[in-house]
DNA sequence: AAACGATGTTTCACACAATAAAACATTGAG
DNA sequence: CTCAATGTTTTATTGTGTGAAACATCGTTT
Protein backbone atom coordinates (compact mmCIF):
# COMPACT_ATOMS: atom_id res chain seq x y z
CA UNK A 1 0.00 0.00 0.00
CA UNK A 2 0.86 3.85 -0.84
CA UNK A 3 1.99 5.99 1.93
CA UNK A 4 -1.48 7.78 2.45
CA UNK A 5 -0.39 11.27 2.91
CA UNK A 6 0.37 12.12 6.15
CA UNK A 7 -0.78 15.55 7.33
CA UNK A 8 -0.80 14.62 11.31
CA UNK A 9 1.23 16.81 13.32
CA UNK A 10 3.07 15.07 15.91
CA UNK A 11 3.19 17.09 18.84
CA UNK A 12 -1.17 17.54 18.45
CA UNK A 13 -1.31 13.78 17.90
CA UNK A 14 0.70 13.32 21.61
CA UNK A 15 -1.29 15.35 23.59
CA UNK A 16 -4.79 13.77 22.01
CA UNK A 17 -3.02 10.66 23.23
CA UNK A 18 -2.34 11.54 26.19
CA UNK A 19 -5.87 12.78 26.64
CA UNK A 20 -7.50 9.05 25.79
CA UNK A 21 -5.57 7.74 28.26
CA UNK A 22 -6.27 9.84 31.27
CA UNK A 23 -9.98 8.98 29.95
CA UNK A 24 -8.82 5.55 30.17
CA UNK A 25 -6.91 5.30 33.43
CA UNK A 26 -7.62 8.73 35.41
CA UNK A 27 -5.13 10.00 38.37
CA UNK A 28 -2.10 9.00 36.41
CA UNK A 29 1.79 10.89 37.27
CA UNK A 30 3.86 12.06 34.58
CA UNK A 31 6.35 9.20 35.00
CA UNK A 32 3.63 6.62 34.28
CA UNK A 33 2.08 8.08 31.28
CA UNK A 34 5.41 8.55 29.82
CA UNK A 35 6.13 4.37 30.24
CA UNK A 36 2.75 3.39 29.04
CA UNK A 37 2.97 6.18 25.97
CA UNK A 38 6.03 5.67 25.37
CA UNK A 39 6.90 9.09 25.75
CA UNK A 40 10.20 11.11 27.62
CA UNK A 41 9.13 12.31 30.74
CA UNK A 42 9.97 15.71 29.97
CA UNK A 43 7.46 15.76 27.04
CA UNK A 44 4.25 14.32 28.99
CA UNK A 45 5.51 17.33 31.81
CA UNK A 46 5.23 19.76 28.45
CA UNK A 47 2.12 18.16 27.20
CA UNK A 48 0.44 17.98 30.90
CA UNK A 49 1.05 21.92 31.11
CA UNK A 50 -0.34 23.30 27.65
CA UNK A 51 -3.29 20.79 28.48
CA UNK A 52 -3.78 22.13 32.35
CA UNK A 53 -3.59 25.93 31.07
CA UNK A 54 -6.56 25.00 28.84
CA UNK A 55 -8.67 23.24 31.61
CA UNK A 56 -8.13 19.61 29.16
CA UNK A 57 -6.64 18.10 32.78
CA UNK A 58 -6.21 18.97 35.86
CA UNK A 59 -4.41 17.99 38.79
CA UNK A 60 -4.76 16.69 42.04
CA UNK A 61 -4.59 19.16 45.02
CA UNK A 62 -1.80 16.83 46.37
CA UNK A 63 0.05 18.26 43.16
CA UNK A 64 0.79 14.77 42.55
CA UNK A 65 -1.64 13.06 39.75
CA UNK A 66 -3.73 14.39 36.80
CA UNK A 67 -7.14 13.56 35.16
CA UNK A 68 -9.60 15.20 32.69
CA UNK A 69 -10.09 18.94 32.81
CA UNK A 70 -13.24 20.56 33.05
CA UNK A 71 -13.25 21.73 30.01
CA UNK A 72 -13.23 18.58 28.17
CA UNK A 73 -17.06 18.31 30.41
CA UNK A 74 -18.33 21.79 29.04
CA UNK A 75 -16.78 21.06 25.26
CA UNK A 76 -18.30 17.31 25.63
CA UNK A 77 -22.01 18.40 27.28
CA UNK A 78 -21.90 21.30 24.49
CA UNK A 79 -22.33 18.59 21.98
CA UNK A 80 -24.72 16.14 23.73
CA UNK A 81 -24.98 12.51 24.11
CA UNK A 82 -26.73 12.63 20.35
CA UNK A 83 -24.00 14.67 19.16
CA UNK A 84 -21.33 12.10 20.07
CA UNK A 85 -23.52 9.27 18.96
CA UNK A 86 -24.11 10.59 15.39
CA UNK A 87 -20.40 11.87 14.55
CA UNK A 88 -19.99 8.51 15.34
CA UNK A 89 -21.97 6.90 13.50
CA UNK A 90 -21.52 9.09 10.48
CA UNK A 91 -18.74 7.16 8.57
CA UNK A 92 -20.36 4.15 9.52
CA UNK A 93 -23.20 4.83 7.83
CA UNK A 94 -21.70 6.22 4.89
CA UNK A 95 -19.57 2.41 4.85
CA UNK A 96 -23.13 0.87 5.25
CA UNK A 97 -25.22 2.23 2.76
CA UNK A 98 -21.78 1.55 -0.14
CA UNK A 99 -22.18 -1.80 1.55
CA UNK A 100 -25.87 -2.59 0.88
CA UNK A 101 -26.68 0.04 -1.48
CA UNK A 102 -29.99 0.22 0.76
CA UNK A 103 -31.32 3.28 2.99
CA UNK A 104 -29.37 3.51 6.53
CA UNK A 105 -31.30 4.54 9.69
CA UNK A 106 -29.92 5.80 12.72
CA UNK A 107 -32.87 5.94 15.29
CA UNK A 108 -32.66 6.60 18.78
CA UNK A 109 -35.70 6.54 21.89
CA UNK A 110 -36.71 9.68 23.33
CA UNK A 111 -39.45 8.72 25.94
CA UNK A 112 -42.36 6.45 24.33
CA UNK A 113 -41.69 7.75 20.89
CA UNK A 114 -38.49 7.35 18.32
CA UNK A 115 -36.76 9.78 17.02
CA UNK A 116 -34.44 9.58 13.98
CA UNK A 117 -30.79 10.84 14.11
CA UNK A 118 -29.92 10.51 10.73
CA UNK A 119 -30.64 8.77 7.51
CA UNK A 120 -28.61 7.95 4.58
CA UNK A 121 -30.53 7.25 1.54
CA UNK A 122 -29.53 3.81 -0.64
CA UNK A 123 -28.92 3.98 -4.63
CA UNK A 124 -32.93 2.51 -5.20
CA UNK A 125 -35.55 3.37 -3.10
CA UNK A 126 -36.19 7.54 -3.94
CA UNK A 127 -39.03 8.89 -1.98
CA UNK A 128 -38.72 6.42 0.60
CA UNK A 129 -38.67 6.00 4.53
CA UNK A 130 -37.29 7.40 6.94
CA UNK A 131 -36.61 11.58 7.44
CA UNK A 132 -33.97 12.86 9.58
CA UNK A 133 -35.03 14.33 12.74
CA UNK A 134 -38.66 12.70 12.45
CA UNK A 135 -40.78 10.81 15.12
CA UNK A 136 -41.87 7.70 15.14
CA UNK A 137 -43.93 5.18 17.18
CA UNK A 138 -42.09 2.28 19.49
CA UNK A 139 -43.86 -0.60 18.11
CA UNK A 140 -43.49 -0.94 14.53
CA UNK A 141 -40.23 -0.86 12.44
CA UNK A 142 -37.10 -2.56 12.88
CA UNK A 143 -35.03 -0.22 14.42
CA UNK A 144 -37.97 1.05 17.09
CA UNK A 145 -38.80 -2.58 18.18
CA UNK A 146 -35.80 -3.28 18.70
CA UNK A 147 -35.08 -0.40 21.36
CA UNK A 148 -38.12 -1.18 22.60
CA UNK A 149 -37.24 -4.66 23.53
CA UNK A 150 -33.96 -3.19 25.02
CA UNK A 151 -35.22 -0.43 26.85
CA UNK A 152 -36.34 -0.61 30.52
CA UNK A 153 -39.31 -2.97 31.74
CA UNK A 154 -41.30 0.11 33.02
CA UNK A 155 -41.09 1.36 29.45
CA UNK A 156 -42.17 -1.38 27.91
CA UNK A 157 -45.46 -1.34 30.09
CA UNK A 158 -46.10 2.21 29.26
CA UNK A 159 -45.95 1.41 25.72
CA UNK A 160 -47.79 -1.85 25.64
CA UNK A 161 -50.25 0.46 27.39
CA UNK A 162 -50.94 3.02 24.91
CA UNK A 163 -53.50 2.56 21.83
CA UNK A 164 -51.52 0.62 19.60
CA UNK A 165 -51.83 1.70 15.82
CA UNK A 166 -51.99 -0.52 13.09
CA UNK A 167 -49.79 0.84 10.06
CA UNK A 168 -50.21 -2.10 7.65
CA UNK A 169 -51.94 -5.20 8.05
CA UNK A 170 -48.39 -6.66 9.28
CA UNK A 171 -48.45 -4.17 11.73
CA UNK A 172 -48.40 -6.39 15.29
CA UNK A 173 -50.78 -4.87 17.94
CA UNK A 174 -51.57 -7.73 20.00
CA UNK A 175 -49.88 -7.49 23.17
CA UNK A 176 -48.98 -10.86 23.69
CA UNK A 177 -47.50 -11.13 20.49
CA UNK A 178 -45.57 -7.78 20.93
CA UNK A 179 -44.36 -9.04 24.04
CA UNK A 180 -42.96 -12.15 22.05
CA UNK A 181 -41.47 -10.65 19.27
CA UNK A 182 -39.96 -8.18 22.02
CA UNK A 183 -38.61 -11.68 23.56
CA UNK A 184 -37.00 -12.95 20.58
CA UNK A 185 -35.44 -9.88 19.67
CA UNK A 186 -33.25 -9.88 22.70
CA UNK A 187 -32.41 -13.77 22.38
CA UNK A 188 -31.95 -12.66 18.77
CA UNK A 189 -29.27 -9.81 19.45
CA UNK A 190 -31.35 -7.76 16.40
CA UNK A 191 -34.64 -7.04 14.53
CA UNK A 192 -35.76 -7.98 11.18
CA UNK A 193 -39.57 -7.12 9.93
CA UNK A 194 -41.32 -6.77 6.94
CA UNK A 195 -43.88 -4.52 6.10
CA UNK A 196 -45.24 -3.90 9.70
CA UNK A 197 -44.38 0.26 9.45
CA UNK A 198 -44.43 0.60 5.44
CA UNK A 199 -46.05 -1.85 3.07
CA UNK A 200 -43.72 -2.89 1.12
CA UNK A 201 -40.34 -2.27 3.45
CA UNK A 202 -37.80 -4.53 4.89
CA UNK A 203 -35.53 -3.31 7.89
CA UNK A 204 -32.42 -5.44 9.50
CA UNK A 205 -32.22 -3.55 12.42
CA UNK A 206 -28.96 -4.20 15.04
CA UNK A 207 -28.45 -2.86 18.48
CA UNK A 208 -25.89 -0.13 19.53
CA UNK A 209 -24.01 0.29 22.66
CA UNK A 210 -23.15 3.53 24.83
CA UNK A 211 -20.02 3.47 26.43
CA UNK A 212 -21.97 2.39 30.02
CA UNK A 213 -23.02 -1.00 28.44
CA UNK A 214 -26.28 -0.32 27.76
CA UNK A 215 -28.04 -0.53 24.53
CA UNK A 216 -28.67 3.85 23.47
CA UNK A 217 -29.78 3.43 19.61
CA UNK A 218 -30.28 1.17 16.60
CA UNK A 219 -28.97 1.25 13.05
CA UNK A 220 -30.51 -0.25 10.56
CA UNK A 221 -30.51 -1.20 6.26
CA UNK A 222 -34.47 -0.61 5.06
CA UNK A 223 -35.52 -0.77 1.89
CA UNK A 224 -37.54 -2.55 -0.57
CA UNK A 225 -39.35 -6.46 -0.42
CA UNK A 226 -38.95 -6.66 -3.65
CA UNK A 227 -34.44 -6.73 -3.46
CA UNK A 228 -35.26 -8.90 -0.22
CA UNK A 229 -34.26 -12.59 -0.60
CA UNK A 230 -32.58 -15.08 1.65
CA UNK A 231 -28.66 -14.13 0.67
CA UNK A 232 -29.71 -10.34 0.97
CA UNK A 233 -31.34 -11.08 4.53
CA UNK A 234 -27.93 -12.66 5.54
CA UNK A 235 -25.54 -10.11 4.07
CA UNK A 236 -27.92 -7.28 5.80
CA UNK A 237 -27.78 -8.99 9.01
CA UNK A 238 -24.34 -9.29 9.20
CA UNK A 239 -23.34 -5.72 7.78
CA UNK A 240 -25.73 -4.40 10.33
CA UNK A 241 -24.22 -6.26 13.41
CA UNK A 242 -20.32 -5.00 11.95
CA UNK A 243 -21.55 -1.53 11.56
CA UNK A 244 -22.95 -1.59 15.09
CA UNK A 245 -20.17 -3.32 16.81
CA UNK A 246 -18.43 -0.37 15.15
CA UNK A 247 -19.56 2.55 16.09
CA UNK A 248 -20.16 0.58 20.12
CA UNK A 249 -16.51 0.46 20.02
CA UNK A 250 -16.20 4.29 18.67
CA UNK A 251 -18.18 5.13 21.69
CA UNK A 252 -16.33 2.90 24.55
CA UNK A 253 -14.13 4.77 26.88
CA UNK A 254 -11.10 3.02 25.19
CA UNK A 255 -12.02 4.26 21.75
CA UNK A 256 -11.47 2.65 18.33
CA UNK A 257 -8.93 -0.20 17.42
CA UNK A 258 -5.26 0.31 15.44
CA UNK A 259 -7.23 1.49 12.25
CA UNK A 260 -7.97 5.06 12.84
CA UNK A 261 -10.74 4.76 10.55
CA UNK A 262 -13.31 2.19 9.04
CA UNK A 263 -12.10 -0.28 7.28
CA UNK A 264 -10.35 0.08 4.04
CA UNK A 265 -12.75 -0.90 0.90
CA UNK A 266 -11.94 -3.99 -0.54
CA UNK B 1 6.65 40.69 36.45
CA UNK B 2 9.19 37.89 35.34
CA UNK B 3 8.23 36.00 32.80
CA UNK B 4 6.81 32.98 34.39
CA UNK B 5 8.75 30.22 32.22
CA UNK B 6 6.19 28.85 29.54
CA UNK B 7 6.67 25.26 28.84
CA UNK B 8 3.56 25.54 26.85
CA UNK B 9 4.22 24.06 23.00
CA UNK B 10 2.92 26.01 20.52
CA UNK B 11 1.26 23.05 17.80
CA UNK B 12 -0.62 21.47 20.78
CA UNK B 13 -1.99 25.02 22.33
CA UNK B 14 -3.53 26.11 18.92
CA UNK B 15 -4.90 22.80 18.74
CA UNK B 16 -6.98 23.27 21.57
CA UNK B 17 -7.92 26.70 20.48
CA UNK B 18 -9.21 25.21 17.68
CA UNK B 19 -11.58 23.31 19.54
CA UNK B 20 -12.73 25.90 21.70
CA UNK B 21 -13.53 27.97 18.67
CA UNK B 22 -15.50 25.08 17.24
CA UNK B 23 -17.07 24.35 20.27
CA UNK B 24 -18.12 28.21 20.33
CA UNK B 25 -19.42 28.29 16.73
CA UNK B 26 -19.64 24.81 15.03
CA UNK B 27 -19.86 24.26 11.24
CA UNK B 28 -16.68 26.40 10.36
CA UNK B 29 -14.95 25.76 7.50
CA UNK B 30 -11.12 26.00 7.41
CA UNK B 31 -10.95 29.44 5.88
CA UNK B 32 -13.15 30.89 8.35
CA UNK B 33 -11.33 28.89 11.24
CA UNK B 34 -7.87 30.90 10.29
CA UNK B 35 -9.40 33.83 10.04
CA UNK B 36 -10.99 33.88 13.09
CA UNK B 37 -8.02 32.50 14.76
CA UNK B 38 -5.42 34.61 13.29
CA UNK B 39 -3.82 31.09 11.69
CA UNK B 40 -3.01 30.08 8.24
CA UNK B 41 -5.47 28.19 5.89
CA UNK B 42 -2.48 25.18 6.25
CA UNK B 43 -1.97 25.13 9.67
CA UNK B 44 -5.92 24.74 10.59
CA UNK B 45 -6.01 22.54 7.56
CA UNK B 46 -3.72 19.90 9.33
CA UNK B 47 -4.63 20.54 12.74
CA UNK B 48 -8.58 19.79 11.91
CA UNK B 49 -6.50 16.81 10.00
CA UNK B 50 -4.87 15.34 12.78
CA UNK B 51 -8.25 15.92 15.43
CA UNK B 52 -10.21 14.54 13.14
CA UNK B 53 -7.98 11.22 12.97
CA UNK B 54 -9.05 10.86 16.66
CA UNK B 55 -12.47 11.37 16.21
CA UNK B 56 -11.73 15.16 18.27
CA UNK B 57 -13.69 17.04 15.43
CA UNK B 58 -16.21 16.02 12.72
CA UNK B 59 -16.20 16.98 9.48
CA UNK B 60 -19.84 17.09 7.50
CA UNK B 61 -20.77 14.13 4.88
CA UNK B 62 -20.92 17.43 2.21
CA UNK B 63 -17.20 17.68 2.95
CA UNK B 64 -17.06 21.04 4.01
CA UNK B 65 -17.43 22.26 7.20
CA UNK B 66 -16.15 21.05 10.81
CA UNK B 67 -17.67 20.77 14.44
CA UNK B 68 -16.35 18.83 17.46
CA UNK B 69 -16.41 15.19 17.12
CA UNK B 70 -17.32 12.25 19.11
CA UNK B 71 -14.37 11.78 20.82
CA UNK B 72 -14.86 14.56 22.84
CA UNK B 73 -18.54 13.67 23.96
CA UNK B 74 -17.06 10.10 25.00
CA UNK B 75 -14.69 11.62 27.27
CA UNK B 76 -17.05 14.35 28.58
CA UNK B 77 -19.60 11.70 29.34
CA UNK B 78 -16.69 9.75 31.25
CA UNK B 79 -15.89 12.75 33.47
CA UNK B 80 -19.48 13.27 34.25
CA UNK B 81 -21.48 16.71 34.77
CA UNK B 82 -20.23 16.74 38.83
CA UNK B 83 -16.39 16.48 37.16
CA UNK B 84 -16.50 19.48 35.17
CA UNK B 85 -17.48 21.38 37.82
CA UNK B 86 -15.56 19.59 40.49
CA UNK B 87 -12.78 20.62 38.81
CA UNK B 88 -13.11 24.03 37.20
CA UNK B 89 -14.36 24.51 40.92
CA UNK B 90 -10.72 23.10 42.35
CA UNK B 91 -8.27 25.97 42.21
CA UNK B 92 -10.63 28.73 42.66
CA UNK B 93 -12.12 26.83 46.12
CA UNK B 94 -8.18 27.12 46.94
CA UNK B 95 -8.10 30.58 45.85
CA UNK B 96 -11.34 31.66 47.81
CA UNK B 97 -9.99 29.70 51.16
CA UNK B 98 -7.04 31.25 50.97
CA UNK B 99 -8.55 34.59 50.59
CA UNK B 100 -11.06 33.84 53.83
CA UNK B 101 -8.52 31.74 55.80
CA UNK B 102 -12.15 30.31 56.38
CA UNK B 103 -14.05 26.64 55.85
CA UNK B 104 -15.09 26.79 51.71
CA UNK B 105 -17.61 23.91 50.55
CA UNK B 106 -18.77 23.22 47.00
CA UNK B 107 -22.34 21.84 47.51
CA UNK B 108 -24.44 20.27 44.70
CA UNK B 109 -28.56 19.19 44.99
CA UNK B 110 -29.82 15.50 43.84
CA UNK B 111 -33.46 15.57 44.31
CA UNK B 112 -34.36 16.43 47.85
CA UNK B 113 -30.76 16.29 49.65
CA UNK B 114 -28.17 17.98 48.96
CA UNK B 115 -24.60 16.87 48.13
CA UNK B 116 -21.21 18.38 49.03
CA UNK B 117 -18.96 17.93 46.22
CA UNK B 118 -15.56 19.12 47.51
CA UNK B 119 -14.19 20.95 50.43
CA UNK B 120 -11.31 23.34 51.63
CA UNK B 121 -9.84 23.58 55.34
CA UNK B 122 -9.74 27.06 56.18
CA UNK B 123 -6.96 28.00 58.83
CA UNK B 124 -9.11 27.92 61.94
CA UNK B 125 -11.38 25.50 62.10
CA UNK B 126 -10.14 21.98 62.84
CA UNK B 127 -13.17 19.27 63.34
CA UNK B 128 -15.50 21.90 62.02
CA UNK B 129 -18.71 20.81 59.20
CA UNK B 130 -18.86 19.28 56.16
CA UNK B 131 -17.46 16.34 54.37
CA UNK B 132 -17.16 15.90 51.25
CA UNK B 133 -19.47 13.20 49.70
CA UNK B 134 -22.04 13.93 52.91
CA UNK B 135 -25.99 14.49 52.09
CA UNK B 136 -27.46 17.04 53.71
CA UNK B 137 -30.90 18.35 53.90
CA UNK B 138 -32.39 20.83 51.85
CA UNK B 139 -33.75 23.23 53.89
CA UNK B 140 -30.78 24.05 56.57
CA UNK B 141 -27.04 25.34 55.55
CA UNK B 142 -25.98 28.35 53.59
CA UNK B 143 -25.63 26.46 50.07
CA UNK B 144 -28.39 24.33 50.89
CA UNK B 145 -30.86 26.99 51.05
CA UNK B 146 -29.67 28.58 48.33
CA UNK B 147 -29.91 25.51 45.68
CA UNK B 148 -33.43 25.07 47.57
CA UNK B 149 -34.17 28.68 46.24
CA UNK B 150 -33.49 28.40 42.67
CA UNK B 151 -34.68 24.97 42.60
CA UNK B 152 -38.22 24.32 40.12
CA UNK B 153 -41.27 25.16 41.94
CA UNK B 154 -41.75 21.70 41.63
CA UNK B 155 -38.86 20.49 44.22
CA UNK B 156 -39.18 23.49 46.60
CA UNK B 157 -43.05 22.02 47.13
CA UNK B 158 -41.95 18.80 47.35
CA UNK B 159 -38.91 19.69 50.07
CA UNK B 160 -42.28 21.57 52.00
CA UNK B 161 -43.83 19.11 51.87
CA UNK B 162 -41.73 16.54 54.16
CA UNK B 163 -40.75 16.76 57.57
CA UNK B 164 -38.33 19.95 58.28
CA UNK B 165 -35.93 18.76 60.78
CA UNK B 166 -34.60 21.53 63.50
CA UNK B 167 -31.13 20.90 63.43
CA UNK B 168 -31.24 23.52 65.66
CA UNK B 169 -33.29 26.39 67.28
CA UNK B 170 -32.43 28.52 64.59
CA UNK B 171 -33.35 26.27 61.91
CA UNK B 172 -36.33 27.84 59.87
CA UNK B 173 -39.03 24.57 60.46
CA UNK B 174 -42.13 27.27 59.76
CA UNK B 175 -43.13 26.84 56.07
CA UNK B 176 -44.28 30.38 55.62
CA UNK B 177 -41.34 31.95 56.77
CA UNK B 178 -39.17 29.18 54.70
CA UNK B 179 -40.26 30.48 51.86
CA UNK B 180 -39.85 34.00 52.43
CA UNK B 181 -36.30 33.10 52.98
CA UNK B 182 -35.95 31.60 49.66
CA UNK B 183 -37.80 34.71 48.02
CA UNK B 184 -35.00 36.81 49.26
CA UNK B 185 -32.03 34.89 48.81
CA UNK B 186 -33.50 35.14 44.85
CA UNK B 187 -33.76 38.87 45.43
CA UNK B 188 -30.50 38.99 46.76
CA UNK B 189 -28.41 36.71 44.74
CA UNK B 190 -26.79 35.21 47.48
CA UNK B 191 -27.45 33.42 50.96
CA UNK B 192 -25.99 34.16 54.40
CA UNK B 193 -27.19 32.09 57.49
CA UNK B 194 -26.38 32.14 61.52
CA UNK B 195 -26.48 28.65 63.33
CA UNK B 196 -29.19 27.35 61.30
CA UNK B 197 -27.38 23.97 60.63
CA UNK B 198 -24.63 23.68 63.39
CA UNK B 199 -24.79 25.70 66.20
CA UNK B 200 -22.39 28.51 66.26
CA UNK B 201 -21.77 28.38 62.36
CA UNK B 202 -22.19 30.80 59.74
CA UNK B 203 -22.15 30.36 56.45
CA UNK B 204 -21.72 32.47 53.26
CA UNK B 205 -23.25 31.16 49.80
CA UNK B 206 -23.22 32.30 46.41
CA UNK B 207 -24.71 30.43 43.12
CA UNK B 208 -22.80 28.95 40.16
CA UNK B 209 -23.97 28.81 37.35
CA UNK B 210 -23.85 26.22 34.49
CA UNK B 211 -23.34 26.00 30.92
CA UNK B 212 -26.85 26.07 29.91
CA UNK B 213 -27.18 29.39 32.75
CA UNK B 214 -29.30 27.61 35.23
CA UNK B 215 -27.84 27.25 38.73
CA UNK B 216 -26.11 24.28 38.76
CA UNK B 217 -24.26 24.77 42.36
CA UNK B 218 -23.37 26.70 45.02
CA UNK B 219 -20.01 27.45 46.84
CA UNK B 220 -20.00 28.96 50.12
CA UNK B 221 -17.96 30.32 53.27
CA UNK B 222 -18.11 28.86 56.19
CA UNK B 223 -16.85 29.05 59.73
CA UNK B 224 -17.34 30.29 63.70
CA UNK B 225 -19.69 32.75 64.12
CA UNK B 226 -16.91 33.85 66.91
CA UNK B 227 -15.15 35.56 63.54
CA UNK B 228 -18.19 37.01 62.15
CA UNK B 229 -18.19 41.01 62.28
CA UNK B 230 -19.83 43.52 59.91
CA UNK B 231 -16.33 44.05 58.04
CA UNK B 232 -16.11 39.96 57.21
CA UNK B 233 -19.50 39.39 56.45
CA UNK B 234 -18.83 42.11 53.24
CA UNK B 235 -15.29 40.86 52.23
CA UNK B 236 -16.23 36.93 52.87
CA UNK B 237 -19.49 37.99 50.16
CA UNK B 238 -17.55 39.29 47.74
CA UNK B 239 -15.20 36.68 47.72
CA UNK B 240 -17.83 34.13 47.78
CA UNK B 241 -19.99 36.28 44.32
CA UNK B 242 -16.31 36.46 42.92
CA UNK B 243 -15.23 33.15 43.06
CA UNK B 244 -18.98 32.23 41.81
CA UNK B 245 -18.96 34.32 38.85
CA UNK B 246 -15.34 32.64 38.03
CA UNK B 247 -16.25 29.37 38.56
CA UNK B 248 -19.65 30.18 36.14
CA UNK B 249 -16.96 31.70 34.05
CA UNK B 250 -15.19 28.90 33.03
CA UNK B 251 -17.90 26.19 32.74
CA UNK B 252 -19.37 28.63 30.08
CA UNK B 253 -18.90 28.18 26.66
CA UNK B 254 -17.09 30.60 26.08
CA UNK B 255 -14.46 29.70 28.96
CA UNK B 256 -12.40 32.03 30.78
CA UNK B 257 -11.45 35.33 29.16
CA UNK B 258 -7.48 36.51 29.42
CA UNK B 259 -6.18 34.81 32.55
CA UNK B 260 -5.91 31.35 31.86
CA UNK B 261 -6.08 31.24 35.74
CA UNK B 262 -6.44 32.33 39.08
CA UNK B 263 -5.98 35.99 39.79
CA UNK B 264 -2.66 35.87 41.51
CA UNK B 265 -2.40 36.05 45.07
CA UNK B 266 -1.75 39.50 45.96
C1' DA C 1 -20.38 28.73 -21.61
C1' DA C 2 -16.42 30.95 -19.97
C1' DA C 3 -14.37 33.54 -16.30
C1' DC C 4 -14.27 34.46 -11.75
C1' DG C 5 -13.83 34.10 -6.77
C1' DA C 6 -13.83 31.51 -2.83
C1' DT C 7 -12.70 27.37 -0.61
C1' DG C 8 -10.19 23.23 0.49
C1' DT C 9 -5.78 20.74 -0.61
C1' DT C 10 -0.91 20.08 -1.47
C1' DT C 11 3.90 21.25 -1.85
C1' DC C 12 8.20 23.02 -0.11
C1' DA C 13 12.05 25.22 2.32
C1' DC C 14 13.51 27.28 6.44
C1' DA C 15 13.66 28.73 11.21
C1' DC C 16 12.47 27.81 15.33
C1' DA C 17 10.41 25.02 18.51
C1' DA C 18 9.61 20.29 19.96
C1' DT C 19 12.23 16.80 21.70
C1' DA C 20 15.49 13.58 24.38
C1' DA C 21 18.93 13.28 27.64
C1' DA C 22 20.58 14.37 31.62
C1' DA C 23 21.05 17.21 35.72
C1' DC C 24 18.44 18.92 39.65
C1' DA C 25 14.88 19.23 43.34
C1' DT C 26 11.70 17.19 46.16
C1' DT C 27 9.40 13.74 48.44
C1' DG C 28 8.60 9.55 50.97
C1' DA C 29 10.21 4.97 52.56
C1' DG C 30 13.15 1.87 54.89
C1' DC D 1 20.18 9.12 57.18
C1' DT D 2 20.25 7.07 52.74
C1' DC D 3 18.12 5.69 48.88
C1' DA D 4 14.82 5.36 45.33
C1' DA D 5 11.31 7.32 42.81
C1' DT D 6 8.98 11.22 41.16
C1' DG D 7 8.30 15.80 39.33
C1' DT D 8 10.85 19.88 37.46
C1' DT D 9 14.28 22.42 34.87
C1' DT D 10 18.04 23.13 31.62
C1' DT D 11 20.38 22.65 27.25
C1' DA D 12 21.75 21.22 22.43
C1' DT D 13 20.36 19.39 18.34
C1' DT D 14 17.21 17.74 15.08
C1' DG D 15 13.22 17.46 13.19
C1' DT D 16 9.03 19.36 12.48
C1' DG D 17 5.67 22.73 12.67
C1' DT D 18 5.01 26.67 10.07
C1' DG D 19 3.81 30.27 6.39
C1' DA D 20 3.81 31.38 1.59
C1' DA D 21 2.36 30.21 -2.45
C1' DA D 22 0.84 27.08 -6.05
C1' DC D 23 -2.94 23.96 -7.22
C1' DA D 24 -7.53 21.90 -7.48
C1' DT D 25 -12.28 22.09 -7.07
C1' DC D 26 -16.07 23.76 -6.61
C1' DG D 27 -20.34 27.08 -7.11
C1' DT D 28 -21.62 31.69 -8.97
C1' DT D 29 -21.79 35.41 -12.08
C1' DT D 30 -21.72 37.75 -16.35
Amino acid sequence: MTEPKDYKIAAVDRALALLEALADRPDQGVTSLAKSLGMTKSLVFRLLHTLEERGFVSRDPERAEFSLGYRIGVLGERLGKDGALLYAARPVMDALRDQTSENVNLVVREGLKTYVLATRAGRHSIRLFAQAGRNGPLHAGGGSLLLLAYADPSVIDAALSQPLEAFTPYTITDRAKLRQALERIRANGYNIVLNDLDEGAFSVAAPITGADGTIIASISVAGAVARFDEERRESHLKAALDAAAEISERLSIHGPGENGLVKSRA
